[in-house]
DNA sequence: GCCAACGTTGGC
DNA sequence: GCCAACGTTGGC
């Protein structure tokens, strides 16, 4: 079981549209790079990833689910790309803010940290426990 | 609004 | 196939 990080702009798509999009989900779609393609191709169905908002706000603010495994992106005419769909499992009690992942030692090694361009990163179970400890969760 | 980091493009 | 130029992203 693979945990993961999702980096949205919320100008372009929030926390709260996820939330609001309900069980149903949304696809996760506009990824145009190949590392983070790879990234799409590994997620299983049932896998969870936190939420990232970048540029305003830049904090994990909730969790999602993987619910449809990697397919072709059809806003990309290149048809290189894909896409899975998510849905919205919970929100973080606390936002957890890119200072205090960077403050963490333990989170010294997060790609949030060291290659945040990145839009769809891999997260270490280490991680994952940790973030959501600082969360407010567990 | 600036700039560093990185990916992509295109000329050779 | 290399590398310079350029565009985009995202933190500050």
């Amino acid at each position: 079981m693979a945990y993961w990080l999702f980096k949205s702009e919320p100008a372009t798509w929030s926390w709260d549209q996820q939330v609001a999009a309900g069980e149903a989900g949304t696809y996760w779609n506009g990824v145009r790079n190949h590392l983070a393609k790879k990234q799409l191709m590994a997620m299983q169905v049932g896998e969870q990833g936190f939420f990232y908002h970048s540029n305003e706000g830049k904090a994990v603010v909730g969790i999602v689910a993987v619910i449809r495994p990697y397919y072709p992106d059809h806003t990309d005419e290149t048809g290189r790309f894909g896409m899975v769909d998510v849905k919205a499992v919970r929100a973080l009690p606390r936002p957890v803010t890119l200072e205090a992942i960077k403050a963490d030692p333990a989170l010294a090694d997060m790609v949030l940290v060291n290659n945040s361009r990145l839009s769809v990163q891999p997260v270490s179970e280490a991680e994952w426990a940790r973030i959501r400890v600082l969360g407010g969760l567990d």
